[in-house]
DNA sequence: CTTGAACCTACAGCCGCTGTAGATTGTATC
DNA sequence: GATACAATCTACAGCGGCTGTAGGTTCAAG
């Protein structure tokens, strides 16, 4: 008889929050566990692991898709594990991307808001930088780059 | 008698889609511009300009909210800016944050990307480090940071 | 006057969750 | 066994910032 586990316990184990496992289970990403009579899930020892890898792997930035391609290669042993380190290479790919971009909103950032005003003759460095990209130094043309900005 | 603008033509100009610059007018974000007889949108000069002002601050990463209170002040030019400052100082701190998440992802997915798999004894390096973060150097731990990491 | 591109509204869907409401179950204590 | 109360259940709405669809109307060129 192998240890039992509650959905909250599996949550104060690896983090995931209650709601997120039972949304990880509809959107097929883990297996629907075993139920009590009265109908409250429970999980194994199995189960937990594959939980972790999935929390672990949301932790690096990998988006659901590539996780469930990433555990089903983990559960079938294949000689060839090229298709896991192409997908943990386009992410490293991704991750770039999104530096190189944040980089140069930095330095426009820093430059506007570091900038001291000298008596903000008329005009507020900070908008007038936004109000006109000739006041930038680089591009931010994000277009293609789908970049995700979204702040704080 | 001034110039007016189509909506797609306030696409084409500013490079913002036709969809999200009525998405932007239904949050309220910019104002209902007129309209013909038959009901299509006609813009003026000054909308040009907020929309610009508008893509150039999404570019930098601002969130709508920030954006709505940077056009705000913008149109009511005070004596104090430190508003807008604070705006930009957040948006700063935001993506240096951004940053430093980035970065750690970044060395731990190269570590797990380029290491030369060496015949794959039995286990491939992506899955083995996914499996177990003791593998990694450092922590990432973005529980409060709400990294959105959201790749390719 | 006809064509066809551009425009209109309204609403659903994307990702990866998070939060709510209202009902039920599991467990510790008496 | 009864009682209390936390934990769990389902179903569904909402977040940000759009994007896409369907089905209709209007504008401008030829
Ligand atoms: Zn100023
Ligand atoms: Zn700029
Ligand atoms: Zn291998
Ligand atoms: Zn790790």
């Amino acid at each position: 008889m192998t240890k039992e586990y509650s959905i909250g316990q599996m949550s104060r184990r690896t983090g995931v929050k209650v709601t997120t496992i039972r949304y990880y289970e509809s959107r097929g990403l883990i297996p629907s566990p075993g139920r009590t009579q009265g109908g409250q899930r429970r999980y194994d020892e199995a189960a937990l692991e594959r939980l972790a890898f999935l929390r672990h792997a949301r932790e690096l930035g990998f988006n659901l898709d590539d996780i469930a391609e990433l555990m089903a290669l983990a559960e079938t042993p294949s000689e060839d594990c090229a298709p896991a380190y192409e997908i943990a290479r386009k992410q490293l790919a991704a991750v770039d991307r999104r530096m190189t971009i944040l980089a140069q909103l930095r330095e426009e950032l820093a430059r506007m808001a570091n900038a001291d005003d000298p008596g903000h003759a008329g005009k507020c460095r900070v908008i007038e930088v936004l109000g006109d990209h000739r006041l930038c130094i680089g591009s931010h043309d994000l277009s293609d780059s789908r970049a995700d900005l979204s702040g704080s």
